[in-house]
DNA sequence: CTCGATCCCTGGACGC
DNA sequence: TGCGTCCAGGGATCGA
């Protein structure tokens, strides 16, 4: 499943095979989980991929203007989201489509950009301008670029538990299960813990854990689970080094203690019960919590 | 605000 | 071998 390290891979392999291409024409397969497949393929041929990013759990592929299209539109974009499946490749003609390839963009190079995903749990958007930055507008902060007093402040008065903090894209973007259970075992946190009663020493053990755990992963290429591949089609490494996810029943690596799995925010959460310590009962905490946090701003 | 439930979808694991 | 069933999970959405 491509969280931040896996798309952070991909980003910087496309941006080396790509940038610079043109894409010539698009042929799609099925397309319900395409925002608008018009506006792909009446935009997309003639425009040039400028560069490709990281954006969250996006890919964002910067468009050029068309050259004959009306001045004035503004920034372009490709936005691709490849949900548990998806993958975004560029391959030569000749090679055989993969099962469910959905998306094919002939590029100028005579190579095909192919974007397939069996679930489809991914999304494509051709978006522009307004509705581009609207759309980016609608996510937090980058875990490798937010400071930790930014990291806190979103955290603070949250009465929901820290994982589902962790995984919301709104709150940070590009945190998914993987990463999330990971740095809470790394900083000793319970999944099920109230964002809003973190100590600030917990809270700085968490941001750090988080960006350690994520640059390690990306030098390691990400975590190959569900068959992720980048886009040279080379599996991570990152998934060696799990030391909670995946892991159940199997002995916690600071103390042996069986990692156990439970859900939490709705997601199977693996933590060790004994170095991550749960927290007292909701009821009484709801109780507690009972003072209001004052909306700033 | 926060929660859980439900849906989307396919392949892999598992049981018989 | 071949079925059926269950599960995984990011995200949207809805009702409590």
């Amino acid at each position: 499943m491509p969280e931040l390290p896996e798309v952070e891979t991909v980003a910087r392999g496309l941006q080396r095979e790509i940038a610079g291409q043109k894409i010539l024409s698009v042929a799609l397969g099925k397309t319900d989980f395409i925002d608008n497949p018009e506006a792909l393929e009446r935009e997309l041929p003639g425009r040039t991929v400028v560069r490709v990013e990281r954006y969250g759990k996006f890919l964002l592929l910067r468009l050029s203007e068309r050259e004959d299209g009306q001045p004035g539109e503004g920034e372009t974009a490709l936005l691709v989201h490849l949900g548990m499946t998806g993958s975004l490749t560029p391959k030569v003609v000749r090679e055989p489509q993969i099962k469910h390839t959905h998306v094919v963009m002939l590029l100028g190079d005579g190579r095909e950009l192919r974007y397939a995903d069996p679930r489809r749990f991914g999304r494509l958007a051709y978006l522009s301008g307004d509705s581009l930055s609207g759309e980016l507008r609608r996510f937090g902060l980058d875990p490798l670029e937010m400071s930790l007093a930014e990291f806190a402040e979103k955290i603070h008065g949250r009465n929901a538990r820290i994982k589902a903090l962790l995984l919301d894209q709104s709150i940070l973007r590009g945190v998914g299960n993987i990463y999330a259970d990971e740095s809470l075992w790394k900083a000793k946190i319970h999944p099920a813990q109230l964002g809003g009663r973190l100590k600030a020493d917990r809270v700085k053990a968490l941001y750090v854990a988080l960006q350690a755990i994520l640059q390690k992963a990306i030098l390691l290429r990400g975590s190959s689970i569900s068959d992720f591949l980048d886009a040279e089609g080379f599996p991570g490494e990152y998934q060696q080094h799990h030391r909670a996810y995946g892991r159940e029943g199997k002995p916690c690596f600071r103390c042996r203690t069986p990692i156990r799995r439970v859900i939490v925010a709705g997601r199977s959460s693996h933590y060790c019960p004994n170095c991550q310590r749960a927290p007292r009962q909701r009821k009484k905490l709801r109780k507690r919590v009972k003072q209001r946090r004052n909306v700033k701003r």
